[in-house]
DNA sequence: GTCTATATGAGGATAGAC
DNA sequence: GTCTATCCTCATATAGAC
């Protein structure tokens, strides 16, 4: 199991070792930034926009991060950290596989509103911000392949347990399920006619059983 | 039914007026520079960048557009015009709803490879376009609008017809249809265990028979 | 159709006063 | 912790020679 935040110790540690000292106005002005992030993009964001959100100038800025990178590495992370965390409560209650793997998805859509930005920006920027040099961004990769593991883990131990069909690719499965949860922060505005909660028991009931009516069609294989 | 050129005429026209004129060497370009968009993001992307790759610097590119914008318009419009002429045929066969539907996602991956830099950057890109000023991409909206309304129009009929189960949200299921085919541009590489007709019939079953196995979880509604 | 040269502006970041 | 002022770099785009 990997760390998000590379430390050694395993608490919940928040930032990276550059940033400066956690505080409540800090915090403000990432989840500002990421708000920012999210609408236009990390690149088309400047960091007068992020100043002038806050009632700043840009330069004060720089008083609590040394980077623009910095404010997007924290926006990143704390998202990562909060959602394996979530992800690996749900694994240890060793339940059947199609139970797991159904709050699995319930965990996935229920951080669409608290984590609506981040995911945006995720999404959005993962290409560019993989481009930049250095390693800095790295554990967006090493946090993807954990997740990975977690969701097809589940798969297979359904198919094994007869509770899944097996004709199917559990990588190719996993990544079509992560894929249409994350994507839905697109389109997903709370007071719509379903909050994530109803999303994920509509998602849920189609995964397993189908959009046909009526008798299966034979299974392959 | 609306052109996604925006032109009186219903001939496929190529590009926005303020282009120049055609030529191989253009689409060339725009091949070319649709690659980088997608690589590493539309505005990270520099028009010195595509001259250098062109083999030409980055005034020169000015002689056959008027800005980065034309070019990064013309990636889109030339695939949202092949898309929707593909669904339009699609839905011209009369065929019942669950085979039309099962054409439409058959379509959707199948442009994963022609259209790969297209799409990528219609998706991570789409925010910020659709931020600049004026209306010179509200195209976007409309076609992804006329989209929808043709995979919806489907589901609803086959729910009608009794082929889909009714105890789901035609738009809703809709929009994960979508997301999970499109966003398979992040991951998908051809030469694969699957080409892109595998992965559209991967998704076809479990879309329409579901995960699970066995007995089928009585509907709801 | 490409080059040279350059206008023009904006962005990230810094230094030091307050 | 914020402001003022500014540096430096790099971006898009233009003008005109070849």
């Amino acid at each position: 199991m990997e760390d998000v935040n590379q430390r050694k110790s395993s608490t919940a540690v928040k930032r990276a070792p550059a940033a400066g000292p956690a505080s409540e106005r800090r915090d403000h002005l990432v989840k500002l930034a990421a708000e920012i992030f999210a609408r236009k993009g990390f690149q088309a964001t400047t960091v007068r926009e992020i100043a002038n959100e806050a009632g700043i100038l840009s330069g004060s800025l720089y008083h609590h991060f040394d980077s623009k990178e910095t404010i997007v590495d924290e926006v990143l992370r704390t998202f990562l950290e909060d959602l394996i965390a979530r992800y690996r409560a749900a694994l240890e209650s060793d339940a059947d596989p199609r139970t797991v793997l159904s709050e699995m998805v319930r965990i996935g859509f229920s951080t669409l509103e608290p984590h609506r930005a981040a995911i945006t920006v995720m999404q959005n920027d993962w290409n560019y911000l993989r481009s930049l040099p250095g390693d800095r961004f790295d554990y967006l990769v090493r946090a993807e392949d954990e997740v990975e593991r977690m969701w097809v883990d589940q798969i297979k131990r359904g198919q094994a347990a007869g509770q899944f069909r097996t004709d199917v690719d559990p990588k190719l499965t996993y990544r079509m399920i992560r894929d249409t949860i994350w994507v839905a922060v697109r389109w997903f505005r709370p007071g719509g006619r379903l909050n994530t909660g109803g999303l994920a028991e509509h998602y849920i009931t189609v995964l397993f059983d189908g959009l046909a009516t009526g008798a299966r069609t034979s299974q392959k294989s």
